[in-house]
DNA sequence: AATTTATATGCGGATATGTGCATATAAACT
DNA sequence: AGTTTATATGCACATATCCGCATATAAATT
């Protein structure tokens, strides 16, 4: 019953909603994630990890960078099912799309690019 | 997304994982199912409105007693989904099994048959 | 070894959630 | 109509969650 509950409460945050989303399409470095989803740094990173955490995603270094990416072979059942009907009924939903086009435009050049813009936040 | 961060919130907690659990089982009125939890009435009651709200459950008046159970034509696609889920691969809990024992033994009377032991909550 | 770069995390504050208590509501019965 | 019974809900309080800010950590580069 725990890992259900924090399986489902994972998923019950539209900021984690929008990186399960994006790591649908590919794998991401946190700093792909902040461009992509125009969020800052600690929370990107912060719901990378509660995804990971919960066994949606698995992660891995690659030099400074960490990638992000589904995990389908979690040890947790609940996540590789939720994934599996987030990814068969595709959410229609603007925000979703936006994201999605952002994230064609990142490039792995860390969180300085968004300094700027993260004061409007 | 709205709908489905709402079913995913309204499944991340333990009364109301309890709460289907139940109602997978059989219809319920809420005072069965503060017996069969031993949770006071405003518990019962919140919860189980929570979960209709969230499309899990319909609840339909029988007289004096509100009859909740799981709503497999719910508007809402994650609902049922997520339903089914649990009803195939039930959760192994030894607080779930003893919820379903105790319903074996609840009934109609109300909520005054628990008031002695509410106390201790 | 010092610096730079990308990511993780402690802390504080704002907001959300879950609960018990008391009370309101609604149907049935006298 | 008043009473009883089952359920819903306003309120207050404790706890949890989410975020930004600042800082810590860790790998690469100079």
């Amino acid at each position: 019953m725990r890992d259900l509950i924090q399986v489902t409460k994972s998923l019950s945050d539209e900021t984690r909603i929008r990186i399960i989303n994006l790591l649908l399409e590919r794998d991401c470095c946190v700093c792909e994630v902040m461009q992509a989803l125009d969020i800052s740094q600690s929370r990107a990173s912060r719901n990378l990890g509660i995804l990971q955490a919960a066994g949606f995603l698995k992660a891995k270094r690659d030099g400074l960078w960490m990638v992000y990416s589904m995990d389908w072979q979690s040890a947790n059942h609940y996540t590789t099912s939720l994934a599996k009907l987030l990814m068969d009924s595709p959410l229609r939903n603007e925000l979703l799309k936006k994201d999605k086009e952002r994230l064609k435009h990142t490039k792995r050049i860390g969180p300085g690019c968004r300094q700027k813009q993260m004061k409007k936040n």
